[in-house]
DNA sequence: TTGTAAGCGTTATCAT
DNA sequence: ATGATAACGCTTACAA
């Protein structure tokens, strides 16, 4: 079915080496040995066998990824930019959804191991001290992406959280508005949750705004639904604000949902910069202002570091630029 | 560093065979050695090698997946589904973002090809018969998601066109709609183009309303930007329309804010019916009333089919139920 | 320039 | 119940 290199060398009648070295063009033959090599390999339709050049050359040329989510929009931009960097080093992406559950991680961890990946990927986790020593045990090249670990030596990429937040919060200073809330993930998350908050509040203070505890309304996860349950509760307790800076695109979106149930307009009433720039931020009614995280090039920069990795490099962490971009859920006072 | 199977044995005092017949539990060896064998693959921490593995059992347990994209919504649900039901039968998944690109498939197609998966999914894209070869030659298993091919014989997954459009025509005629408007996606394309075109031409027909060519809208994708403009010019051209169905949900999304823009109130002015069902059709303002499409599942189903296809079963075609949800994008009249 | 042969880490077929 | 040993398809010294 699937010639092999015997077969192309019995064809050719060279040996298998020559056939090899063609191959991985290799000195070593006349050129015309070359030619009626590579002849012979059309002929048959030869395709050289990756599990058998894998097996002697210790390198599979595949990288795994693990997400906490791979439904998720935010995942789905991050992949595409993995996959188009990997597959245009000659690599190929194997991915792995961990829902977040230890034991799936685990368990993929393993299934990643055997099948001896060259490279890991992990995004926007947490890593444990347990996935750390699964990592050292693989003993491959491991870069986290969207997160990072303040206790084990894992080059990332991400943007500054903190430094983002602060630029979509001073951008709502800088259109008069004063009133301002926020409806933030939880402060117990040391990668989203905390430096964005603090950003936030970095601005407020800075521009000498109320700094009430009370201003940031402080959610569970970043979805949808805790936008929406956000806004009614912020609201409810600060009927005064007229603008609010959500943590995530999924939230600020909820908040805009709430905010039409309840009759409250967008912008008119109160204004809202969202934090991702994810493809739905474009698609809101009213279209969303929001911080841009640069998820297909984090993609490529960690496959870029993971294969200067392979390669014996260095490989430093790297902050993106975030951006704002300015559409139309924000007004002027 | 990765100890291999020689390790153990040498440790455990025993050959080579006994530790594999452990491993994969055959026959053949005491209930002592057992014991022993597995303490020091304990004690190694030894992982079988995959690679090996595979090539002498020449089975890679990993199936490749094409996409048109894979940062659009609607794969990334597929991509879901095929992921968990995937490694829950111990297969992993190579993700491939062919960009309805030529070249690009047939790399993707050979480098699936050398690493040997077991199978092939393809999804969302025609079958041409440059490709329909290369199926062939690889000899594997190939199934089909949200396509299908009237010239090869190849099963697919995908719910019913046709049919779920005209659910959705029907649920405008039902709510009291008349003047009912479409914006689609190309006639030319065979799959979610004409199918949904003749689904809503025949709940029209039925229900004995008009059926001018310029009631319905062609767009050239799916995509936001041609609900946009797509809305505009249907709406320019016939003004009375009290409702629209849309082919997909973006085309929708992208019809409400064309709407927003011109002042034009959803659904108090026209309503609106998409088609797809993505997490952002809840997002929406007002959400949308849709008809559902079971990604999740037909990922699920697709790898289900591959794996009896390797076992030597045979695979039927499947067409899974759509099903509409209603939300609040549609006024009774 | 070319070929022989020893691995790579498994599984599977024989013997014993 | 166990152990040699030949594949699996390739790369790479080492010979010739």
């Amino acid at each position: 079915m699937n010639p092999t290199i015997q077969d192309v060398a019995r064809l050719a009648n060279v040996s298998i080496a020559t056939v090899s070295r063609v191959l991985n063009n290799q000195p070593g033959y006349s050129e015309k040995t070359k030619q009626k090599v590579l002849e012979t390999i059309e002929e048959l339709g030869y395709q050289p066998n990756a599990i058998a050049r894998g097996l002697v050359n210790r390198k599979t040329s595949t990288i795994g990824v693990l997400f906490p989510s791979v439904s998720g929009l935010l995942s789905a931009e991050i992949l595409h930019g993995i996959e188009a960097k990997a597959h245009q080093h000659g690599n190929s992406v194997i991915v792995c959804n961990t829902a977040e559950n230890r034991e799936k991680t685990i368990k993929y961890l393993q299934v990643l191991r055997e099948k001896r990946v060259d490279g890991l990927i992990f995004v926007s986790e947490e890593v444990t001290e347990e996935y750390y020593e699964l990592f050292r045990g693989m003993d491959i090249p491991v870069v986290l992406v969207s997160t990072q670990s303040y206790q084990y030596p894992l080059p990332y990429v991400k943007v500054d959280d903190r430094h983002a937040a602060y630029a979509a919060t001073r951008h709502l200073i800088e259109e008069g508005h004063t009133k301002i809330g926020m409806i933030a993930g939880s402060p117990d998350d040391p990668i989203a949750g905390s430096p964005r908050i603090e950003g936030y509040r970095l601005a407020m203070r800075e521009a000498g705004r109320s700094l009430e505890d009370s201003l940031v309304e402080t959610c569970s996860s970043f979805q949808y639904n805790d936008g929406k349950s956000g806004f009614s509760s912020l609201m409810n307790r600060h009927p005064e604000l007229t603008a609010i800076f959500a943590a995530s695109d999924e939230l600020a979106i909820g908040a805009i949902s709430a905010a039409y149930k309840e009759s409250i307009r967008i912008p008119d009433d109160v204004s809202i910069v969202g934090y991702d720039n994810l493809l739905l931020a474009e698609m809101s009614v009213p279209p969303l202002t929001t911080i841009a995280q640069p998820f297909g090039r984090m993609g490529e920069r960690a496959v870029q570091m993971i294969i200067d990795l392979m390669n014996g490099e260095e490989a430093e962490s790297t902050i993106l630029p975030h951006e704002l971009v300015i559409r139309d859920s924000v007004k002027r006072r």
